[in-house]
DNA sequence: AAGACACTCAACCGCACCTGG
DNA sequence: TCCAGGTGCGGTTGAGTGTCT
């Protein structure tokens, strides 16, 4: 397929935006909305690919954009939401209010990644991993393959309506995992107490279902998602001793 | 003071996917 | 069903700035 030349082709500006264009944009996008990211910059009169416009907007001059250093919080959630999403930072971008795919992912490489690498999260890494390549092994002696991995019984029509407000995640993760993984490791999360499938799939973490529910694409197929199971695995060995009954 | 090096982050690039004709 | 245009995403770059020697 040919590709439309880009902005260096035809005689468009590259580079930092100025102040005037920033106002030229807001301007244009505060009046017209922007359905048309291609025609915009001729409609503003903007020396610009509809391409670098839209990067512009979403990354800097959107009004709903939050400056400024990320929290501790910010950080935290990145971190696990990285560790269950790998680099999917749409996805973990919208988790997180206010901040953009780009600066997550420039957060991620300047500051975050290096905390990931410490002595004490790469002996946590580690034991994931390991988990990951026994689990697989396992997995490849059952002959279960992608397509047979189901959601517990449900359709996809019926797990997205499963994953509705009216429906409880552990509802939805016990039916899941339980349904297919028959393990010790899973036979350990099952006495898991309650609490700990809402920490698992409170706000900061129920992002892996917003992809996996939308179909787009549908690459996140619960066997694609083993990363994030394998995630919620490592980490119930950890709260399950918080949340132990006493 | 100045050169080297490290870090940050806005912006670009290319690819994949979606959509409508 | 195919094709072309539009859009979104993740990887990468490079200018600007800060810090070190």
């Amino acid at each position: 397929m040919v590709r439309a030349p880009c902005c260096e082709k035809m005689g468009l500006k590259k580079g930092p935006w100025t102040r005037e264009e920033d106002n030229i944009l807001i301007n244009y996008v505060n009046s017209y909305g922007h359905d048309n990211w291609r025609a915009l910059p001729k409609l503003a009169g903007l020396m610009r690919c509809g391409k670098s416009c839209r990067l512009r907007w979403t990354n800097y001059l959107r009004p709903d954009i939050k400056r400024g250093n990320f929290s501790r919080e910010e950080e935290q959630s990145i971190i696990e939401l990285h560790a269950a999403l790998g680099n999917r930072w749409s996805t973990i971008a919208a988790r997180l209010p206010g901040r953009t795919d780009n600066e997550i992912k420039n957060v991620w490489h300047t500051h975050l990644k290096k905390r990931v690498k410490e002595p004490e999260n790469r002996c946590r890494l580690s034991s994931f991993q390991q988990k990951i390549t026994k689990l697989k092994e396992e997995d490849t002696e059952s002959s279960l393959s992608s397509s047979e991995i189901n959601f517990g019984g449900y359709d996809r029509t019926s797990y997205s309506q499963l994953h509705s407000p009216q429906h409880s995640y552990s509802e939805i993760s016990s039916a899941i995992i339980m349904d297919k993984y028959d393990s010790q490791a899973v036979r350990k999360i099952q006495n898991v107490d309650e609490d700990f499938w809402s920490d698992i799939f409170s706000s900061e973490n129920s992002s892996n279902f917003t992809t996996v529910e939308r179909g787009y694409k549908y690459k996140s197929s619960m066997f694609d998602d083993m990363q994030f199971w394998f995630n919620v695995l490592t980490r119930g060995d950890e709260l399950s001793g918080i949340y132990a009954p006493k």
